[in-house]
DNA sequence: GTTATATAATAACCATCGGTTACTAAAAGG
DNA sequence: CCTTTTAGTAACCGATGGTTATTATATAAC
């Protein structure tokens, strides 16, 4: 059997990036060392770097499966067709801010550093996911406020920056929460709907003007 | 003379206040080592200690003049009796916004952790600073929705909420400026001030309906 | 002016971090 | 059964923020 090995060094880097993943999440990336994820993981720590570059990288391996996620999330609001646009936009921005706070070591992290154009690299695959959560707040945007469609491009393009910004804002000033995550969005989460009607209706009246 | 010896370590003090000033404006707070700070000061980093209790005790005495000032600006606009409330509220705005992206290193220490409910300290000194900055931003806002009285005092927070969100939305999304400060805020303010406007569109629009 | 005392400043040190390297142990292949 | 490959680790590296034991010196007292 020449799996034997390769089997149980799968089933390390898994135990490696599960103790990880709980690790994150709890404390945040920061707070976490490499010592304690191999102590947890059961394994020294020079181990893990055998199966991931360096602590960043562990990361983004965690990250990428949820960010998928969310982007399936948000797609699938996205195509329901029957639902009316508006509802459809706060609820594609609340899926986001959600996993914001959720996975906020996550978020620090991949979200943080704008995007490189000083490096040959090609970007990095989460930050390439990012870039299309960003479209769908767009997408969400644009079929909530059909009827505007004559204005040139660049109003669509800032009235778009103009809600990330809330949703950004909304994610940045509670995402240092100490009570319960739960009990930070029950309360908090209609603030940010109704700012998200309130800005659309300044669209409106704006495009209507 | 008695004043020789204190007179020196006073302009010790200064001198690593000053350069921990600049290197923190230059680098960030967290890439800024004490040791480095020893250095430009022309000290040994542990002389450092004798003037603060430590890194962030150095970074709150360096903060709290500038917060100060910003605290001034924001007053000196909104006294301004003459300009149009909407237009104040912008000026308030920017003031803020273009303090926390020149200061980003201040910003991310002073203003990234919530109040803390848990200690019995009386909060730090800048948090209380900061509460009073969010106070103006509040008063600014109400002032340019004079008419709007009528309503329930809490959807008159709510829409200070939302402001707030707009506003720290904007600082976090480029706060990680690659390009020279100037050009991002002469790029990206107008997306700002835009948004503000929106915003303040939409809640007059509500507050009619 | 000499000596004693208070204190400013530092060198040496500590535990810890992320990450590398030289080495060991053990499974795979013949 | 022996050789080769490879998974895993102990020891180490330079660096961090911070502490402590010690040294140097300006002041005060005689």
């Amino acid at each position: 059997m020449t799996t034997t090995r390769k089997k149980q060094t799968e089933e390390m880097k898994a135990a490696v990036r599960s103790a990880a993943e709980a690790l994150f999440a709890e404390r945040g990336y920061q707070a976490v060392t490499m010592r304690e994820i191999a102590k947890a993981a059961g394994c020294s720590h020079t181990a893990i770097y055998l199966y991931y570059k360096n602590k960043e990288d562990l990361l983004q391996q965690i990250a990428i499966p949820s960010l998928m996620d969310l982007n399936q999330r948000m797609l699938d609001k996205l195509a329901d067709q029957k639902a009316d646009p508006l509802e459809i936009l706060i609820e594609v921005c609340e899926e986001y801010v959600v996993f914001c706070l959720t996975n906020s070591s996550f978020y620090t992290v991949l979200f943080a550093g704008s995007v490189r154009v000083d490096e040959k690299e090609p970007e990095l695959e989460a930050n390439r996911i990012r870039n299309r959560l960003f479209g769908h707040l767009d997408r969400a945007l644009r079929l909530a406020l059909t009827g505007n469609h004559g204005d040139e491009p660049e109003a669509a393009i800032n009235r778009t920056r103009a809600l990330f910004f809330m949703v950004q804002g909304y994610v940045s000033t509670y995402s240092d929460h100490v009570e319960p995550l739960d009990e930070v969005m029950e309360r908090t989460l209609p603030y940010l709907e109704q700012g998200i009607r309130t800005l659309v209706a300044g669209m409106v009246a704006h495009t209507r003007a």
